[in-house]
This record gives C-alpha cells, sequence and structure tokens, in this order.
DNA sequence: ACAACTGTATTAGTAATATAATACAGTCAA
DNA sequence: TTGACTGTATTATATTACTAATACAGTTGT
C-alpha cells in the first residue's frame, strides 16, 4: 500500500515530479505492489495541501508509462510486474546513486571521504 | 579558477540554481579561491547556451550571499573568507548526504547495500 | 435507485523561469 | 583616447507549474 506519510516536499522540483518519484520509490521498495489502489485525486490533493490536476498530472504520466492503470469512476490501480519494477529499481538507483557520486566528487572527497559521509548520515 | 567544462544541465532544475551549485562546489572543492575573476555574463552565456539574464540572476544571488563581487564595467570577483568556504561545504554536504540517504532508505535498501552502491559508482 | 464517491475535462488566472533585444555607463588595456 | 570589453537595467514575450472553480459521466456500496 502507498502512504505519503514521509512525503517532504522539495523546493525547486515540481510537485508532480516529486509525486511521480515518491511512488516509483515505493514500487521499488515493496511498498507498493500490482493492484494496489492509490487515493483518488481529490483525496491526495487534500493530503498534499496542492491541486488535484497536479495529481491528476503526475498520475498520467504514470499511467502513460504503464505503471498504472485508470477507469472513469473507479479508483486507479497499480499495474506491475517484475519487470516494470526491475527497470524503475534501476532507474532510480543509477540516477540517485550517479548525481550524488557527481556532487560530492565535483566538492573533491574522496571514495572513503564520501562513504563515512552516508554512513554518518544514515544513523 | 572556475570552470564548467563539467557543467551538465539537470532537468526539472532551474538553470540559475545550478549554476549557483556548481560555483559552490568549486568552493569547496578549493578550485574556485578568494580573488578569482568568473567568466563575464556574456560569455558564460553562450559557453552554456542560455540568456545573458539567467546568469546575471544567479551571480547576482551569489552576490547578495556575499560569495561574490561585483562592480559595473569590472570583472566580478570571488569574495571568501574560510569561515564562508566552511559554511559552504557543511551547507553543500548535508544536503546531498541527506538527500542521497533519504533516497535510498525510501526504496528499502539497507545502509550495507547503499555504501555497496555508492562504491560501485564512483570508479 | 441513489448518494457518494470515482476519473476526466475545460477554462481562467498567477507566478516563476527563461528567452530576446536593446540600451547605457563604467573599466581597462593597447 | 579609443575600442572592446565589463556590469546593469529595461521591456516584451513564451513556456511551464500550479492554483481555482467547475462540470460531466462512470463506478460502487448500501
Amino acid at each position: 500500500m502507498i502512504t505519503f506519510e514521509t512525503f517532504i516536499t522539495e523546493e525547486g522540483i515540481p510537485i508532480y515530479l516529486q509525486i511521480i518519484r515518491h511512488i516509483k520509490r515505493g514500487i521499488v521498495s515493496g511498498a507498493v505492489v500490482h493492484g494496489d489502489e492509490v487515493p483518488s485525486r481529490r483525496v491526495l490533493s487534500a493530503l498534499l495541501g496542492v491541486n488535484p490536476n497536479t495529481i491528476q498530472k503526475a498520475y498520467a504520466i504514470l499511467e502513460e508509462e504503464g505503471l498504472m492503470e485508470s477507469r472513469s469512476g473507479a479508483k486507479s490501480t497499480m499495474c506491475l510486474s517484475e519487470e516494470k519494477v526491475a527497470t524503475v529499481r534501476q532507474q532510480l538507483l543509477e540516477s540517485d546513486a550517479l548525481s550524488v557520486v557527481g556532487a560530492l566528487k565535483q566538492m573533491g572527497l574522496s571514495k572513503e571521504e564520501a562513504l563515512t559521509l552516508i554512513d554518518s548520515y544514515w544513523e
């Protein structure tokens, strides 16, 4: 089941992209599985304090990517397979790993310093 | 000296913010030191293929933060001190570490898996 | 059947981001 | 001094992100 309790908005990044990423991370963690219902546009928009159109935009993109199914009137559900999950997982891990490695390298950190830093912030 | 050879635009994040972050990472790495001249608005805009106003926006913010000095007609220079560098360093490291730790945790990775991932992408 | 929910669509408006085209005055090296 | 560079400023325009207020039709549980 998908939850948005841990959802914290990151300034400078469009909300609809953050929602997409949040759900994808849930897919990778196993918190979201095939057939899961997602919160309705209206419910989630109220929960996050954003406009329903913003949720619709995020959901529409997820549907376009084949990760979600929507039928008019009924609740939207996740549409996953082992292959899809693996693809999403690889995309997210690579993107996160590359961005942080690039950032820390550019600041002149050695690999050891970087690993120590990540370790210390893991808690 | 500041270079923009490694500058790659990241979609979804305003360019002026990326420029600010790029320069701050240079400060942290020691590549940029007190008194360094930065590329002029026109030169950098041509180099990055963006509008001069976008560069001006980034530089104006850096000046507001006390990291850069501009005099009409002359080249803008970096205005740094040990204390300023330490502050920028702490800000960037904390932001990067927190964001990547949050992302990997949300995907269900253990600390060991996360460290292995960072290690493998470091090369 | 009915009420309360769904998804979908439309129109309008605001703010932020970025581009484009200028203009003007200050600095600096030849 | 002169010319080529600086920083700064202005106005206009386009696009994107987001909000706001509706409307309509399909679904679901009672």
